[in-house]
DNA sequence: CTCGTTGCAAAGGATTTGCACAAGT
DNA sequence: ACTTGTGCAAATCCTTTGCAACGAG
């Protein structure tokens, strides 16, 4: 899975986002649900959306009364979703992972002590990829990447208050 | 300076490894305890720890009818030792986070098909680290990096049996 | 109709927390 | 003695699973 593709065990290459999610759900013997496509949908809607954050969307969207998936069914999609290389997910850190939709590959960038997110060019990444696969042959995928350290604000913050 | 380290919040600098443990506890109103010894010993002894892999060599050590630190201790201490910088910790993925003893700072490779992890040269995210300094007035942590990808091994097994 | 899917409830694994007691300094 | 540290058990958090009912193709 670098990102020139690579296919993970019993993955997907990237999806192409001109087939439509059902034809690719059918030519895996899978089907379209109105769950799975509200969960897409809600990652796609969401940046960094983690699996409770998604939940919540659906439940809100749903509104009072209305019917949103459950969360087994969300992780579930997740993980079908992941499969069929719609959507990545990373690890931030401990907790729960996030996804994000699978079109726009980026690195994140997450600061250590407030916790917030941001996304960066992949291509930051090309030199330490190139020399990784020469030195070891192994391939990064870039799309799994998180950097933790720290932002400009809290950097700043710690150092006038020592 | 794109690799040097920024503690984590309240946290220290690099440990000095030549000042004893206690003395280093002793400046915080910490105490020196055999179990904290003990868990600082097994992250060393053993790379890329995950807290449970710290607990059964504790375990063993001790021996049957011997006592080790309880699981909370454990935790309890990592926490500590990481903010007197003596140790760091890695979210290599799902799952449990691994420590390290801080000296020998290294990035964490590792491979989402097999799960084997490698460690390579901080210096490989300079280039990198400097674009986010520059770009975005991040400092890149490269002590909690991990990159995760496919190893030679995966990545022939994959190519040989389509 | 025939399976893949879903909801619900219950199981699980990994941390974390509340407390009374034990142990450094 | 004065506090920090520890063990134990219970509580949490994040996910996963077993199953009977449901619904897409």
């Amino acid at each position: 899975m670098a990102h020139e593709h690579s296919g993970g065990p019993g993955g997907e290459l990237r999806a192409d986002p001109a087939v439509p999610l059902a034809e690719r759900l059918h030519a895996r013997g899978l089907r379209l649900t109105s769950q799975r496509r509200s969960v897409l949908d809600a990652v796609a809607a969401l940046e960094h959306a983690t699996p409770e954050a998604i939940g919540s969307r659906l439940r809100e969207l749903a509104g009072p009364g209305g019917t949103a998936p459950d969360t087994s069914t969300v992780y579930r999609n997740l993980e079908v979703l992941e499969r069929l290389g719609l959507v990545w997910h990373t690890h931030l850190g401990k907790g729960a992972p996030v996804y994000h939709a699978a079109e726009h590959p980026h690195l994140h960038v997450v600061c250590q002590t407030c916790g917030s997110i941001a996304s960066a060019d992949p291509a930051l990444l090309d030199g330490a990829a190139e020399r990784l696969a020469a030195d070891l042959g192994f391939t990064v995928d870039v799309g799994h990447v998180a950097l933790s350290g720290t932002c400009r604000a809290c950097r700043e913050r710690a150092s006038e208050t020592p």
